[in-house]
DNA sequence: CGAACTTTATAAAATATTTTAAATAGGCTA
DNA sequence: TAGCCTATTTAAAATATTTTATAAAGTTCG
């Protein structure tokens, strides 16, 4: 007996969601009902304890109007990233906080179906430890890299092969909706939602890990998944001309310059050559390995190398961000991933390079700049998507009992 | 009194421009209303002759319903596209269709002012001629090529400098909204909505043109301008490692490589180095100059070293569609402008090269095609921006008077 | 400090849209 | 060609949302 009603208020759930904190009149303008309608939506919600008062927003020249807010205990998203050497699971609120500890699983070279296990073992152990009410779950959200066809689910590095869709599996293995994206486009949403990337229509981000590159799109204010959701895949452009053999078969690719493994080559073969820098230190006693972490210190206890290092790095960066930069246009370029632990040392180079590089035009309203999301965007990204999954689903169910509260 | 009533109408009245002929049940599902509002409304827009009844569609297994379609007399377009030697102008209806003679106007080397005041004239020439109601007239698009910014309108290669808008000069110039937007951008949406493109949701429009390349982007099913309206500059990303300096005072450039005299530079380099080829003939009597045209010819007449040049051309080309395509996941790529006149000698090379350079997972799915509107892209591919403003104004009007009919 | 103005919230009447139900029209099969 | 099935169309009742009007709670300025 209420047509509309239901769509309406998880439109209105859907705005605080994004925006944390919202008036009626306010509410009024977003959701294109007027103020009558949206005061006794939102009384409704306020008895379902979906929304609670916030307090008083400041007067603009009259009567001062109260704000509204999601209940932090409305509902529940599981989160987890799946990453190089371990499995990271959380659980937040509907308000993107944490509302647990994050619980860290080594998953070695597990195969795919004892990654499942893994997964399933532990997000159980993350939901019981947590107390949450299991009807208050909305759903669960996974990040893994790799290509994820958006439509079928299936992926070609975890939990599966080519034939089995990662959505069915994980159907059978949970009562609740399990999401599983490309871990850029999730660290994207991130920044895009709570992070730098907050209300811009038009960024791009930049992911710069250990072992590989990528890219997430923001357009028209949503994410950009492509056709089959395999966008971003910036690693394998042929920008260098080094003859150098990247792991997908082709030479000159971006990712054979800036990946650990290629800085760690460079490092040890200007070492043999004579150079002088703290990082021979890190290679004595029969240690021939160096590892990021070695290499971002030396870089931070101001080493001149390793400086010099990230300059040269950030010209074949810069190549790569000025075709982006060229075809889209974005606003805001936010670089993350491991390498952006540089901070400066990356950036400032950059947009040396970039002055070099770039159309003046189209450099001028452009930000570059660094995530200070850290490890948190690969997990808390998933809430959008968590939440935006649980309001479609609303919006289908027959208009039933009351909702969840 | 009808607070909801108009927006819908206007809705209705886009789907139909955007499907060309839908039926009730259809438009319900489109527009989210049930079958009899949207049968009341229907019934509304046929007595005000905006929609005609178009005939019966074929039956479903039941009663088979009427399909309704815009009443070509409902209102028109002016279109206007500026080329390198001629501005081209005409008058469409709501349908997409010209309804006058496409005029061509030669403009030299008209500065601003004079650029202004051709199409002032010439627009008004072509709108007497037509004999049409000038009420009926929604606006007038035109499609320039160079930067334009979206916001402001101001573009820095016609009809103005860097510090006046296009835009309020041509408000003070016709009683029409004059709509101006990137030429690469008129043909995108050409493509999209007439052209090989409908329906799809994710596609590339690569212009190749006699003196530059451009890309038209649409993302989730509409055009994407970027944060400015900059988006697409995929000229000058350094692509080839040819030392040969272009215009915009980089190397290595695109379009030095993919231009009318860049190709007709390097035949007249081979020609001096022996090569044998049908193209000599034209070089005789005192003429250096190869134009497009004449190439084109020599390689549909089968000449082999024209057909080998557009191999060689191919090879550039594919390694910058194998960037966009592996940051973008395009479900179609189409090729337009004066060198895709080429067909099939430029196609299958690119396919080929294609198969070397792109990931299998990304090609795989997306096709690759020629454009078949021709040099009315341009023209066209204006009236889709006409209707969408006609129709946001009409939404924000003040619901006084009937519309027109 | 109170009058005038502005903004927000609520109540009652008006109206658009939906739901439900019934009528109509075409295709398919016997 | 009659009768059944399905889909479209129209009609009437129910309901959501808007409009209009009024009250309440602030700010600003004389």
């Amino acid at each position: 007996m209420r047509p509309k009603q239901h769509p309406v208020t998880n439109d209105i759930i859907r705005h605080l969601y994004y925006h944390g904190e919202l008036t009626i009149p306010m509410l009024s303008k977003l959701t294109n009902l007027t103020v009558p309608t949206v005061g006794k939506l939102v009384e409704e919600l306020l008895q379902q304890h979906i929304l609670i008062v916030k307090g008083k927003a400041a007067s603009s020249g009259g009567r001062c109007a109260f704000s509204y807010a999601l209940n932090a205990g409305m509902a529940y998203c599981v989160v987890v990233c799946v990453e190089r050497f371990t499995m990271r699971i959380a659980m937040t609120n509907i308000r993107n906080e944490f509302v647990t500890p994050i619980t860290s699983v080594n998953i070695g070279i597990a195969t795919p179906n004892e990654m499942l296990k893994i997964l399933q073992q532990n997000v159980r152990r993350v939901i019981n430890e947590s107390g949450v009410n299991r009807k208050l779950i909305m759903g669960i959200g996974v990040a893994i890299p790799g290509l994820i066809n958006k439509n079928s689910g299936i992926n070609y590095s975890y939990f599966g092969n080519a034939n089995r869709s990662t959505t069915e599996i994980f159907a059978k293995m949970f009562p609740y909706p399990v999401l599983v994206q490309h871990d850029m486009d999730v660290m994207a949403r991130a920044e895009h939602i709570m992070g730098v990337g907050r209300r811009v229509e038009n960024m791009l981000y930049l992911y710069l890990g250990a072992t590989g590159i990528g890219l997430g799109i923001i357009t028209n204010g949503q994410l950009y998944l492509g056709h089959e959701g395999f966008v971003g895949e910036i690693g394998h452009i042929p920008i260098a001309d080094n003859n150098k053999l990247c792991h997908c078969g082709k030479t000159g690719c971006l990712e054979t310059e800036i990946s650990e493994t290629a800085l760690a080559a460079k490092i040890l073969e200007s070492i043999q050559g004579g150079a002088s820098t703290i990082l021979s230190s890190y290679l004595q006693n029969g240690n021939y390995e160096l590892t990021l972490q070695h290499i971002l210190q030396a870089l931070h206890g101001g080493d001149p190398f390793t400086i010099n290092l990230f300059s040269q790095l950030s010209e074949h960066l810069s190549k790569a961000i000025t075709i982006v930069l060229h075809l889209l246009n974005p606003e805001l370029i936010v670089l993350g991933g491991e390498l952006s632990g540089a901070q400066q040392y990356l950036l400032l180079p950059i947009q040396q390079h970039l002055n070099k590089y770039a159309l003046p035009q189209l450099l001028k309203n452009c930000r570059i700049t660094i995530s200070t999301m850290g490890t948190n965007a690969p997990l808390l990204g998933s809430v959008p998507f968590i939440v935006e999954h649980f309001l479609a689903e609303r919006e289908a169910e027959p208009k039933s009992g009351k909702q969840r509260a």
